[in-house]
RNA sequence: CGGGGUGUGGCGCAGCCCGGUUAGCGCGUCUGCUUUGGGAGCAGAAGGCCGCAGGUUCGAAUCCUGCCACCCCGACCA
């Protein structure tokens, strides 16, 4: 192969830059820790957000966009929210360039320096909440539901294509409500549309739970998260969904007049999810072969390979396989009839695979002959013989048989990997033999947090929201803990 | 910001310790012929200010000095 991708036994992360480089989906830009979205990657986006945007439109949302650039002063109204981002903005001091006093390139123009810093947006809450201040006034002007599909930049130390980049593509929500319930209510609606999406068409499943306070979202009373497992063995947040209380309204003077002609502030939420999901994808499903998409989002669903070798073989071979791409797009099926030249067969079904398309076609002479079409599984890397007559029905099915097939297997593994512990040692032990979440009684404390970060670099993922867990006392400290909690390593 | 490393055709590297003709190799690219059911074979070709600046020397990719950039490992994080 010209492209080997390393096995994930051999090194894990080697192996999720090599899919993600020879899936073609990113590339390395030449600014340090930002990358390059390349076509393949961005329709995948596109087909989240698509499916997404339709979600949000349907609970009552609108599409909106707020500036990429806030006045550094809103940035600094709400304490919490300060303090946790202030450390990774970008700031755009100048308006202008010249040219440098020794002639050989360019410096920013002391003349044009900003009367207020601009910052990067690392998320809107600010400047959002100063616009909501002046649309708010009376009980009649709430809910507000927007959402927005924008980039946003964190000055990250440390940076993995999709995982953690500068700057990400993600959808941020920001609500305000009159009610405490509606603003919950609506933060565990999105948090169970996250679910629904990452796990009916991302095919990965999730835990739903609530974070420990040093986990939160700088500014939120609560965050949500739903947290999947990699094929690592490390945890992954998925999507967060906050609820902010009152926090930002007040930092933001947005107030509104109730039904009992009283002045109350507005009640918020804010919610994500990133390209990073993109990240999760690739690392719960691929192979050592390369990519594997989930026929739900996978921009080609099925691909065709003519195979021929003469010239009269040719024209056989490619009528029959544009009669069952057709037939494919007549069902809605996103089929790509590959009928490149110069590149043989051999090669396009390794392309093909590495870029994770879900099913293969393969029509050559032998199948014209016999009224047959070659159907290849990219998850299960296996192949059969089909009548071309029912093809369709059966491409269908088999596209069905993936989606469902890639998350029962996302699931076991899953479920192989959640580990129960009592005692501190098994939970070292579990850590450090096979990984995953360990479930594991915890007393509350941050310090007690801090203490198990420090010493095994696991995390509480979340709270569960599922409970029925019996109380029992922490593995640590032996103080009383009403539910077992899911720790583990995470991204 | 600490600790380590690397800069050589598009990509990945060798050469450097021990200075000496025309700087090699693999992949990719181009041309031609043969091929085409799992990344083809052969033949030929194009492509380099050896990171930048200075120095030592008859002569520097190689030795010396300074600078720059990037990567890895730590502290911070969706």
């Amino acid at each position: 192969m010209a492209d080997a991708i390393t096995p994930r036994g051999e090194d894990y992360s080697k192996w999720y830059i090599d899919v993600v480089l020879t899936a073609k989906l990113a590339d390395y830009s030449p600014v340090r820790g930002c990358m390059i979205i390349r076509p393949n990657g961005y329709q995948l986006w596109e087909n989240m957000q698509r499916v997404l945007d339709g979600m949000f439109k349907e609970t009552g949302h609108e599409n909106a966009y707020f500036p990429l650039f806030i006045p550094e002063s809103f940035l600094a109204r709400e304490a919490e929210h300060v303090e946790g981002f202030a450390k990774e903005c970008a700031v755009v001091t100048h308006s202008r360039l010249r040219v440098s006093e020794d002639g050989t390139g360019l410096e920013p123009d002391p003349d044009s320096r900003l009367e207020e810093n601009l910052v990067v947006r690392p998320t809107s809450e600010t400047i959002i909440w100063d616009s909501y201040r002046k649309w708010i006034q009376s009980w009649r002007d709430l809910p507000i539901k927007i959402n927005q599909w924008a980039n946003v930049v964190r000055w990250e130390m440390r940076t993995r294509l999709f995982l953690r980049t500068m700057e990400f593509l993600w959808q941020e929500g920001h609500t305000a409500h009159a009610t405490e319930q509606e603003a919950v209510d609506e933060t565990l609606l999105i948090l169970d549309l996250y679910a629904r999406f990452v796990e009916d068409y991302m095919a990965i499943p999730v835990i739903k739970g609530i974070k420990t306070e040093s986990e939160r979202f700088a500014g939120a009373v609560d965050t949500y998260c739903i947290e999947a497992l990699m094929q690592d063995g490390k945890a992954l947040q998925a999507g967060t969904s906050h609820f902010l209380g009152q926090n930002f309204a007040k930092a933001f003077d947005c107030t509104f007049q109730n039904q009992d002609n009283e002045l109350e502030h507005v009640w918020a939420t804010s919610w994500g999810v990133s390209t990073r999901l993109i990240g999760a994808l690739v690392m719960t499903h691929s192979d050592d072969h390369g990519l594997v998409l989930p026929p739900r989002l996978a921009p080609t669903q099925v691909v065709l390979v003519p195979i021929f070798r003469k010239e009269e073989e040719k024209s056989l071979v490619l009528d029959a396989a544009d009669k069952v791409r057709r037939e494919l797009s007549e069902r809605g099926i996103a089929v790509r009839l590959d009928d490149r030249e110069g590149q043989r067969p051999g090669w396009k079904f390794t392309e093909h695979e590495v870029q994770g398309v879900p099913v293969r076609l393969a029509i050559g002479p032998r199948d014209v002959q016999n009224g047959t079409v070659e159907l290849a599984r990219r998850d299960t890397r296996t192949k059969e013989t089909v009548a071309a007559d029912g093809v369709v029905d059966h491409v269908a099915k088999t596209l069905e048989d993936i989606q469902q097939s890639l998350f029962d297997r996302a699931a076991e593994f899953r479920s192989e990997h959640t580990t129960t512990v009592d005692s501190y040692d098994e939970f070292k032990d579990t850590l450090e033999s096979k990984g995953g979440f360990v479930l594991a009684h915890w007393d509350g404390t941050a310090e007690t947090e801090a203490r198990i970060k420090n010493e095994t670099k696991a995390t509480i993922r979340c709270l569960p929201l599922q409970k029925g867990d019996e109380p029992g006392v922490d593995m640590i400290t032996g103080k009383p803990s009403s539910q077992r909690v899911y720790f583990a390593r995470a991204y």
